[in-house]
RNA sequence: GCCGGUGUGGUGGAAUAGGCAGACACAAGGGACUUAAAAUCCCUCGCCGUAAAAAGCGUACCGGUUCGACCCCGGUCACCGGCACCA
């Protein structure tokens, strides 16, 4: 019989829905395993490779823990607000309900011709009222507390978007999404208190376990820094508050800097001699787009305050006052003390407008460059700190302000505030509406979910409001609080939203009571496992972390922290490790590859491409590879025609071996290297003959990663059950040994000779070997010298050293 | 500039509690089967060298530790990702 994959897999996908076979029950005697994918965006492009490698990966692990006998959930979703959706809507006319729609079930077809395991009755799509009527009872709690408020500020603007972005979504000064350029804009929005939550989101990095880098980007991101707060004084009596690292340098303070918004100056504008000069710096520094305030950074630029001076609390000293956009009035005060001695911005500064640079540290020569490299230098020019170490100079300098009232130490935070309005039409409506009365009013819970209406147009406007705003039916309500007219809020949430609590649902997701019940969340959180991409480090990892964090605080979830694993998989290049994209023509279509290969194949070549944390190319060639494997296991499988029930004694350690390195590998991310070691053993089944005890166990390995032909020859050899949730098979550490090995012969390192030998000899024994092998002994009489230290590595080498 | 990562054959990649570098696969070459092709099977395949061996060289580069280093340490270079005037 032929190896017919198209039939075959068929065959399977419709027993494995009908017998609901990979159904997850909450609660029982079971342990739980809880594995979480992204859910993906479904476009009407369809199902990418890259969506692919990490889908296939998590699929084998939880295949392999559910045939360990564990409860697993793998659930799938669709994330299915967003732009891309919407902007095809109004090109084409569609509404997006049914763009979502469509593009759905095109994914859901094209995810089950993978063979994925996922449980269907979970199923999740954040545009479904009654999933999103919870993502606005989370924004309705957080509002209640606080965390969610309206702020009028310069907001980052999408000039192709028509509509502002997180600073999470801005990506080298232009959009994350479009590419198009961001420019700032000043709106009034609705942000997230993410900051409020700044120093947890760091400390608990410290109790999950996320792989290295994703820790260190969201450290990074958080951007956490101590110093102090100090209050300079100035000549027109007003208190400068500024935020420095670097408190031990007091004294080195030669100017100060104001960013150019900062409020003092707008303050103190009547009595500058050269107010003009300083309102056409601001007016510069305002017309340019961040990306200008970057390029530039190189030269410093900036304007002097003429009529006043700052006052350098610990020595009274009048020093200058400068405003710059290289000091920032988003971070810390927006003012600075400038310590060109022992910081390079302001060293460069100084040089330029000819200000004082006064050593405080020894060990450089800050007339030649800032000595910012000062850790371990000791003070000098600074008064009561002299001769101290600078680390010695920081803590009796926060002591001294402290105590005179004019400073206290102080944390700082890179994170800001999540901006979370946009104005677009496919999102989740805010449910808040605006009286005149009574200000900004939460709807009641009981009105939830607030829908979008139905447009005409969802074309977005120029004038940064949302395309909700010309519905006025809608828009036009009463006042929850005063019964009185209202308007209600017209912009919708970010695609972030929906994202952020997902995974709480599919541990519930029938419920119309709760977001989740507290039965179902005690019992499958945390997320065991979660994969994702590097990209969204910053985003959704870092808001679903915040959102979970807060529901925590409110008494929703039991646990701190949403997932206890994170691993990020790499990207799939085009052949040639080039990118895949449109223009290129290189975009690989797993459906094309299923129709030629079928979905074992793929997924064992999405498998066995590589280091799964790594980018990898795809290679035609080496899909037919896997395929030619997948027919070796079915060719092995018709020759065995026994009711053996144990391993033959000849293949006995090679499949003790496979089922050890296998079970360990899929755990580990390494699928490629088991898929070689499956390899290997079809190999030997091969040469030395399969029976049927062994067919099993080889079928049962491979059934992670390749289901459809497992179960099928399964079935073909009538093992009892389905193979894809029969028992993981074991293995015996000892029967993974060899009788007889091969041991590497060294002399002085080298590699000389090998000598086949029986296990487990003791080392004189293997020496003596060694020794009259015919070919060490050749080589020990022609370069002489007395055997002086011998090394023995049990079962691996024998190294002799010769004098 | 700061943080993180990577560097191994023609190619994708194996091998790290320091112990035979190149598993497994792709490509290439040779052979078998076939009228022929496809498919399949067998052999070769780091460099250099040899009739064949042997010897020599080889994991980005320089140096160190060790009986022994892709692996550990110090330094250098290149590339990738993130952040970036964050005081």
């Amino acid at each position: 019989m032929k190896y017919d994959f198209t039939a075959i897999e068929a065959k399977w996908q419709k027993i494995w829905q009908e017998k609901n076979l990979y159904k997850s029950v909450t609660g029982g005697e079971k342990e739980k395993f809880y594995a979480l994918i992204e859910f993906p965006y479904p476009s009407g492009v369809g199902l990418h490779v890259g969506h692919a490698r990490p889908y296939t990966a998590m699929d084998t692990i939880a295949r392999k823990h559910r045939m360990m006998g564990q409860n697993v959930l793998f659930p799938m979703g669709y994330d299915a607000f967003g732009l891309p959706t919407e902007n095809y809507a109004i090109k084409n006319h569609i509404h997006p309900r049914i763009v979502t729609e469509t593009n759905v079930k095109n994914f859901r077809a094209q995810l089950q011709s993978l063979g994925y395991s996922f449980d269907w009755d979970r199923e999740i799509d954040t545009t479904d009222p009654k999933y999103f009527k919870w993502t606005q009872w989370i924004f309705l709690q957080m509002f209640k507390k606080g965390l969610a408020y309206k702020a009028k500020m310069p907001v980052n603007w999408c000039t192709s978007c028509k509509c502002v972005l997180a600073n999470e979504e801005v990506v080298d000064n232009g959009c994350e999404r479009c590419g198009a350029p961001v420019i700032r804009k000043e709106q009034s929005q609705w942000m997230l208190k993410i900051t409020e939550y700044a120093q947890r989101l760091l400390d608990d990095l410290d109790e999950v376990d996320f792989i290295d880098r994703v820790k260190a980007q969201q450290r990074n991101w958080i951007g956490r820094s101590t110093g102090a707060e100090v209050r300079f004084g100035s000549t027109l009596g007003d208190e400068i508050l500024i935020y420095t690292t670097r408190p031990d340098t007091l004294f080195g303070a030669t100017y100060m800097v104001l960013s150019p918004e900062h409020a003092l100056v707008a303050k103190w504008m009547d009595k500058l001699e050269n107010a003009e000069a300083v309102k056409a710096y601001q007016a510069e520094a305002a017309a340019k787009s961040d990306f200008e305030r970057t390029e530039l950074a190189k030269d410093k630029t900036g304007v002097m305050l003429m009529g006043v001076k700052g006052i350098n609390p610990v020595n009274g000293k009048e020093i200058p006052i400068f405003i710059s956009d290289y000091v920032l009035s988003t971070y810390g005060t927006g003012a600075i003390m400038a310590v060109p001695g022992h910081d390079d911005r302001d060293w460069a500064f100084a040089k330029k407008f000819g200000c004082d640079i006064i050593e405080v540290v020894k060990g450089g020569n800050v007339e030649e460059a800032a000595f910012t490299d000062c850790d371990t230098g000791v003070m000098v020019n600074s008064g009561f700190l002299n001769d101290m170490t600078v680390e010695e100079a920081k803590k009796a300098i926060i002591d001294f302000l402290t105590q005179k009232g004019i400073g206290e130490a102080k944390v700082n935070f890179k994170l800001r505030d999540w901006v979370f309005s946009r104005q677009r039409y496919w999102g989740e409506p805010i449910p808040i509406v605006h009286c005149e009365k009574c200000g900004t009013v939460a709807l009641d819970e009981s009105q939830l979910p607030l829908l979008l209406p139905e447009v005409e147009s969802y074309e977005p406007t120029d004038d940064g409001n949302s395309p909700l705003s010309a519905i006025t039916d809608w828009v036009n309500t009463t006042c929850p609080c005063c019964g009185g007219p209202a308007k209600r809020e017209t912009d919708t949430m970010p695609q972030w939203a929906g994202s952020s609590w997902y995974f709480l649902r599919y541990m519930d997701n029938h419920n119309d009571d709760d977001l989740v019940s507290k039965e179902a969340v005690n019992y499958w959180g945390p997320v065991d496992w979660y994969n994702g991409g590097m990209e969204h480090t910053t985003l959704h990892l870092l808001y679903s972390r915040f959102w979970h964090k807060f529901l925590y605080d409110i008494g929703v979830v039991p646990t701190k922290e949403p997932y206890a694993k994170r691993t990020s998989h790499g990207m799939i290049l085009g052949e040639g490790g080039i990118k895949m994209s449109k223009s290129r023509g290189n975009v690989i279509n797993p459906t094309d590859v299923i129709n030629e290969y079928g979905a074992d194949t793929m997924r064992s070549y999405i498998i066995f491409i590589g280091d799964f944390e790594k980018a990898a190319s795809w290679s035609s060639n080496a899909v037919k590879g896997c395929k030619r494997f997948l027919d070796k296991v079915w060719n092995l499988a018709e020759t065995v025609n026994d009711q053996e029930t144990e391993y033959s004694k000849k293949n006995e350690s090679a499949i003790h071996k496979t089922v050890k390195k296998v079970s360990s590998d899929i755990d580990a991310l390494k699928g490629n290297t088991a898929l070689a070691a499956l390899m290997s053993l079809t190999s030997t089944l091969s040469d030395n003959g399969c029976n049927a005890a062994e067919l099993k166990t080889l079928l049962q390995l491979l059934s992670p990663f390749a289901p459809h032909i497992c179960d099928e020859l399964w079935e073909l050899h009538g093992f009892e059950g389905i193979c894809s949730v029969s028992q993981w098979p074991t293995y015996d550490e000892a029967k993974c040994k060899d009788s007889e090995i091969d041991m590497a012969v060294q002399v002085n390192g080298k590699l000389r000779g090998t000598i086949h030998v029986e296990a487990d000899l003791d080392n004189e024994t293997v020496i003596e070997i060694a020794k009259n092998d015919e070919k060490i002994a050749r080589f020990l009489e022609k370069n002489g010298g007395n055997i002086v230290k011998t090394i023995v590595v049990k079962n691996k080498l024998v190294n002799l050293i010769v004098k």
